[in-house]
DNA sequence: CTGAAAGCGCTAACAT
DNA sequence: ATGTTAGCGCTTTCAG
């Protein structure tokens, strides 16, 4: 097999012209079927493959994607990636992957490389310091310049593209809800992710169910941590002089870490201690115990936002700005399962 | 802001010609400082940022490479790819992530679109179905058809491009033999993926160490399956006729699964039946007990895989095919280390 | 030091 | 039904 062949050589061999060919590579009807057979056949045998960069130079359509996640390690964004990639190549598109670890200049440069052209628009779920320091001047040019962007997970109010989300409040409502009415009392709230809507809200959801049905006789109590050897000390330091019987992580690493050194400490789970995360991944299927999650259908969450992207790429209107709210489903297992 | 801006618009603005500009942004020393100056700050002005597919055209460099891994839920490759992001993104490339899903087609359809020059080159590791049934067509025709490729993992002596693994026969080998040499006796292989090299090179080192040290008083157990449903159900089976104190996995999570589930059948680990998989990934570390497995420093590979493939796009001269086979290590934590 | 012009591979309006 | 031509945005000779 020889080097890459391009119409204007295939042009050659076949003797017909250049735009022939092309149109007949299309299906374009103006051409003959007898000439079209011909051709196909040809471009067939030397393995002919359009430039698509040639191509979406002059039709302005890449038909590639952007994709932004924080954290690549964190079982949720496989999850998602996951979805995304399904959705994505069914549809004929491709997926420029970018990980931005969280940083904000990390996110802005993938931004500026995705504002430059080379993607139809982009998928994004915020880094935490972006979040934190509502820094949306990038990615608001990006889609003034008429950039589709929809938003997931991680999303923001001041940023002007589509919303793909769970409802996060009520998720950690309802989970905190659960355990509050399986009669435990002292339910602790743990999260890597504060700074971020999504930890925001999980938040809010559980201090309003603590603060709804204890009425003030319990305190909510929320442990926000950066890093997890600092989050190892201030748990443990906690356990000390606190007695627990229920936490509810912001994610789903959180929810094991927690439970793990809880055991550790001598916590028996679920028979005093009851312990519900968010994601349904492959940690909280595999842990001792199976943890009870939110479930947040990530993979289908993923093909809902390419599919959102796409639909937005490909139709010419400029309607304003959606936000689907997906619903969450309550898995449980035996982490908040006591035989009792 | 408005629309993108152009080289062209910008020469009508500046009154400089395309060309002019097209150099002074690039730094060339034709022209002179104080031109540089002006022009460089009216590409900021006007936010300019060159149409990186246009530039390709002419260059015949994308400065994207494409990623082709088999399941992005297995976190192995979910660290490989942080690396392979990590490294390329510090080189100023960009990767196109394709998922195969273990798929011959799904694969082929990928190679094919990074052979149609999207890329400068792609990184690879093979799908199970791929592996199992040698088709190695495509990947050869591109790397034929001058287009870098370095397989990773999952790899294959039919094809010619360079390689990135780790001894995987030699750290079987090594795993077994620990748990031979802390005088565990009936100890079995797991897999899920057989049929890869990876897969068989790990249970040849199994069943080498198993005849080597009992030299045939003992045999070597292997229990190869292909979903999880299955496994449980022959594993169970196995347990239910057999006694064993060992398990040496292929991977991370069939050795968390085979774990729990002989816990749920009586066993205590470490105490009478010790573990040992492959990956350091979030399982092993939160498992319970925590896994000891073999570390294969998945993000290093994955930061020389990318380091590899861009040097070879970066070089003019089209050496042999090399393999590079990195270290790796025994990570041994509670699931191999009783208290005895 | 600056500019004109050609051309990368493709598509599409406009002939013929 | 087929071909001619222009041009997408850029780089890069080559001239001036």
């Amino acid at each position: 097999m020889s080097k890459k062949i391009t119409l204007k050589e295939l042009a050659l061999i076949s003797e017909f012209s250049v735009s022939t060919i092309s149109k007949a590579l299309s299906d374009n009807r103006e051409i003959s079927t007898k000439t079209k057979k011909k051709i196909k056949a040809l471009a067939k045998e030397y393995n002919y493959r359009p430039n698509i960069y040639a191509r979406s130079l002059k039709t302005k359509k890449t038909k590639t994607i952007g994709v932004i996640i924080p954290n690549i390690l964190a079982h949720y964004f496989a999850k998602v990636l996951l979805g995304i990639e399904q959705e994505v190549s069914k549809k004929g598109y491709s997926i420029i992957t970018c990980i931005s670890d969280e940083s904000y200049e990390k996110e802005t440069k993938s931004i500026e490389l995705f504002n430059s052209g080379c993607v139809d628009g982009f998928l994004i779920s915020l880094s935490k310091e972006t979040q934190s320091n509502n820094f949306y001047e990038e990615i608001n040019d990006a889609i003034e310049q008429g950039l589709p962007v929809v938003m997931f997970d991680r999303t923001s109010d001041k940023v002007n593209g589509d919303k793909v989300t769970i409802n996060d409040f009520e998720s950690a409502y309802n989970a905190t809800q659960l355990l509050i009415e399986s009669d435990h009392k002292k339910i602790i709230f743990v999260s890597p992710i504060s700074g971020t809507n999504v930890g925001n809200e999980r938040e809010k959801g559980y201090r309003q169910a603590i603060t709804e049905f204890f009425k003030g006789t319990i305190a909510p109590e929320v442990l926000n941590f950066t890093d997890y050897p600092e989050f190892t000390t201030t748990l443990k330091q906690y356990l000390e002089t606190n007695i627990i019987d229920g936490i509810v992580a912001a994610d789903e690493l959180s929810a094991i870490y927690a439970m793990n050194l809880a055991i550790s400490k001598g916590y028996k789970v679920p028979e005093n201690l009851a312990v519900i995360g968010f994601t349904d991944g492959i940690l909280s299927n595999n842990s001792n115990p199976p943890l009870s999650v939110v479930d947040q259908h990530e993979t289908e969450l993923g093909k809902i936002a390419a599919a959102t992207l796409i639909e937005r790429i490909e139709s010419n209107e400029t309607t304003a700005p959606k936000t689907i709210v997906l619903p969450s489903e309550l898995i449980l297992r035996k982490s908040t399962h006591s035989a009792s």
